[in-house]
DNA sequence: TATCAATATGACAGCGCTATCATACGACCA
DNA sequence: TGGTCGTATGATAGCGCTGTCATATTGATA
């Protein structure tokens, strides 16, 4: 069947040891050796039991991933960022859905850690905030990385975009073309990234010299129903805003079908920005105007810093961008 | 750190191996022993090492899904799917991608096998049909279960939905509403459901008493902007089609867009429809047509087969269902 | 030439489980 | 009463690697 490393050292003519090194890329092998060692393995077509390696050494060769989140866009983009660089590794990549909210939340990562010995683990936003999961990994002395976390900055490597930045920078485009009366669509409440992008709404607002309206600003949830019911009510205001900037892009997408049930054009009738730039963005009518949360590199670079894992806690912040498409307009001239 | 099952027999008083009988429900243990040791389990909250189990036993409690596909609805569907299963095992998934049309496949997933001893396999189409992995698989004598394949029908276990059926229902329905000029998008061509929607395309038309036109069929690639591209060929005709049936939700999308560019109202103008029932489905304006695909419960039933394996090869197929929205309509009268 | 550090290799234990085989204890039948 | 079976438990080996420690072998230095 599958071969051993007994069968790759008879074959080289060495010790088990030695094949151990040569896969291990530790010093101390001769380059003469190395090679012979390596022709083995090719005949061979020799891989490493992972459970063997497991077992004996310290290294699982192995990160967990862990994530609770119900945009399948988000998930995919933060899978692919991490596989990706676990490739380039050799390191195998767990993936764990799991409920941020639950109260056995750290005693699953616990079990998690203790059945498979992973080296490190990934926190995505929301998990990032519970605070019982931190607690566990530090008690274990696990290696850890979050992505966009919202709470304890400093208690963990991270890697996170500006998002108070960001929905400045939406809300102030949507004021320079001359929208004043601006809704806005809140995350969901689990999510530090919602209060962020709140808050830099109203900054923006603030800046301009622009009144806070609360009447403008609805709750959501994120997902799709949330952004109709807060694009229906936004709409049924005596003075409805000329402009909707939801927290994501499924609540946008909610926004715009409202708007389109109810007979309007946009953008002429009204604006809608979202945020994300999900797939979904590109997809709608009138393409959406979005910011670009460049997830999948974040995800890329969280098992970066992972892997170079240096002792220090390092907070790298990535870029977003405005993407401008067709969903944005100057005001209707009342 | 960690407890060992070492520690829980010293706990419960007995030998290794009843611990060991305990965890993994083997008969001849006594109800008095059994509750000692599940009491000293969970007094430890002892969790067995999954790298010691697959070294020593036979069973490695883990399970591989391959998949390749850039929907990540799709995959998002899959993944829940088997992963719920899983749970319900005790089970660890290894979510793998991989690229069907890599020459590299097949060693691919023996590298994988080799290094996790996984029990078993999940090949999410098109993976299924591709020919090196069934011989790699057979080759080790691991089970596997295919969801939705196209090829080697009795090669193996599989899951799978009528997309023939389905395509032919959704075609019937157009057909139904009074449409005689249907135009077709074809999905990617490394997937078999292509083939079968295009025929079930076909058959509805035959039955009908309706010429088959090669025109108003066009290729296309499961996305989003093949979706447009076909779209404006298929209204450039100079007799246009009153209806588009795009073979998943994605390209329907794009079919979509390109109506709403060139300022036709959906469905007054044009009927659309698409395939799968993606979360975009509902989310679009009009919201979709479409047929839902059950691929989540595909893949629950497919982990299911896996783990119920009897040797005997089960085809378990799964009802669609039409999903009747706004983007359809009788067609404008000429 | 003797000494030492740097380099290169191997022998062997043991990681935490499960498989195998041995053993012990009734209960039952002839 | 002894033999046999079904049930219940334990002792021990070993899965395939890596860690530790011991042991060459080299080249440079005193």
């Amino acid at each position: 069947m599958a071969s051993t490393i007994k069968d790759v050292s008879a074959i080289a003519g060495v010790s088990m040891k030695t094949v151990s090194r040569v896969l291990n890329k530790e010093r101390y092998v001769s380059e003469k050796t190395r090679l012979r060692v390596e022709r083995a393995v090719a005949e061979l077509n020799f891989r490493p039991s992972v459970a063997a390696r497991i077992l004996a050494g310290k290294r699982s060769y192995q990160i967990a991933l862990i994530y609770d989140n119900h945009s399948p866009h988000y998930i995919h983009q933060i899978q692919t960022g991490v596989w990706a660089r676990c490739i380039e590794e050799g390191v195998r990549l767990l993936a764990q859905p799991s409920d941020a909210a639950s109260p056995f939340l750290a005693r699953e990562i616990g079990g998690l850690i203790d059945q498979t010995q992973v080296d490190g683990v990934i926190l995505s936003s929301p998990v990032t905030d519970a605070p019982g999961a931190l607690e566990e990994l530090e008690q274990r002395g696990i290696p850890y990385v979050r992505i966009s976390p919202g709470t304890d900055y400093d208690r963990s490597s991270s890697v996170s975009m500006d998002d108070v930045q960001a929905a400045d920078d939406m809300t102030s485009h949507l004021i320079a073309l001359g929208h004043t009366r601006i809704g806005f669509v809140i995350g969901h409440p689990n999510h530090t990234a919602s209060d962020q992008r709140l808050f830099g709404y109203r900054r923006a607002l603030d800046k301009a010299g622009l009144t806070f309206e609360p009447k403008y600003v609805r709750p959501g949830a994120f997902d799709f129903s949330s952004g109709e019911a807060a694009g229906d009510v936004l709409l049924d205001l005596a003075q409805p805003p000329t402009a909707i900037f939801a927290s994501n892009d499924d609540m946008a997408a909610g926004v715009l079908t409202v708007a389109h049930r109810r007979g309007m054009a946009v953008p002429r009738d009204l604006s809608v920005v979202g945020f994300d730039d999900t797939a979904l963005a590109s997809q709608l009518w009138p393409p959406l105007t979005t910011v670009r949360q460049p997830t999948r590199d974040l995800a890329y670079a969280a098992a970066g810093l992972l892997f170079d894992a240096a002792d220090e806690i390092v907070h790298r912040r990535l870029p977003h961008e405005l993407v401008l498409r067709a969903s944005t307009s100057a005001p209707k001239r009342a």
